[in-house]
DNA sequence: GTCTATATTGTGATAGAC
DNA sequence: GTCTATCACAATATAGAC
């Protein structure tokens, strides 16, 4: 069961020690408030932990933001957008069969550039209200069809395997994906290109040895 | 990018309406427990609103349980376990070849059957306590080192390929059956088992048409 | 833009009657 | 085993000085 529970290793007791001393104070707002909601969840982390963190007083947060929702907006819909953006601009330099796996590593080395971003997306959308809620969500699907349509335009290529739906594959290949960002560790010897080719291999070409 | 935040849909605004009235009030704890948990995030879910689903007063809860955690903890642990067994016992009685495709679907058939547990467990184990949260990793790793160890065995049999360490092969399984819950639609078509046998197919043979 | 208050509401949990 | 009533405190957010 890869899951959320261990990594950051050190987050457990206390908060996380964050580079939160570079940059404007409104990116600052964000890089903290990422590690912060990643490592103990958007709900379960308070504005004091978030002053804290940054070093300032619970009251200054406010001169930057309106509630604590906001961020936790920001981080998903700025995620979302750049991961959207990445991917596209990676396959649209890529050979016709070669789109799934640019497509693949563009996804996971954008993931682990902003690693607790995307976590916090992938785990925390929910807790947004309904309107912002409802926005993030159409960019993340808006993602999804994108990825969906070359799924079914290698289906009709011929060159994926039409006996399984393309929303199906589609969502393996997210969940292939999506998670890896948890059990990812940086410090082996793998890098986010070198992982990213590896999930693609086992996605297109599966674990079981080629008949070849 | 396959997550958390649109199932189930009825859960933004109220609370989901549960089969609260069946069974013994520490089993319909749980019961309401994963429900509630699943649809708002732990730490989110107040007493108040369990108490509310199981029509009764805030403070008769306290019979039941000591603290609001001791829930998170009995559905983290008995997931686990139930899913630790059932995989078990179904590829005991697998052939020699056939474990793996055996076991990614029972893993789904199991985790689809306590749909909302499992759900939990994945996504909020880190709201555990140091101590029970060290207890249920230990459990989760204990399952993932046996499915590792499958993928170790059939790797030395020649039936997977080796060029893909054995802890990346397994994790990738894992990410494949343990998110597909999110996005399953039990109202669908597919069956767990058909998407079990989906996602093995997937896992083993790979997305690409086969060269044959 | 940051500070020191403080307002206000919601939180998990307890006490003790029935 | 459930109820009513309440405690002690933590939460988000605001006000107004500097």
């Amino acid at each position: 069961m890869p899951d959320l529970s261990d990594p950051p290793p050190r987050s457990r007791g206390r908060a996380p020690a964050v580079a939160a001393d570079r940059g404007s104070t409104a990116d600052r707002l964000i890089t903290v408030a990422a590690a912060l909601f990643r490592a103990k969840g958007y709900a379960a982390t308070t504005t004091r932990e978030l002053a804290e963190a940054l070093h300032l007083q619970k009251g200054s947060l406010y001169h930057h933001i309106q509630t604590k929702e906001d961020l936790l907006y920001r981080i998903c819909s700025e995620s979302m957008a750049r991961l959207h953006d990445e991917v596209l601009h990676a396959i649209a330099g890529a050979g016709p069969d070669d789109r799934l796996r640019t497509a693949i590593r563009a996804h996971l080395v954008a993931a682990l550039r902003d690693r607790d971003m995307h976590a916090v997306t992938v785990l925390e959308m929910r807790s947004l209200g309904e309107g912002r809620w409802a926005e993030v969500v159409e960019r993340r699907d808006a993602y999804r069809h994108m990825l969906a349509g070359i799924v079914r335009e290698e289906q009709d290529a011929g060159r994926l395997r039409d006996d399984i739906d393309a929303s199906v594959l589609t969502l393996a290949l997210l969940d292939l994906v999506n998670w890896a960002i948890f059990w990812y560790q940086p410090a082996g010897q793998l890098s986010a290109q070198a992982l990213g080719d590896l999930l693609a291999t086992i996605y297109l070409e599966g674990a079981l040895v080629r008949a070849s």
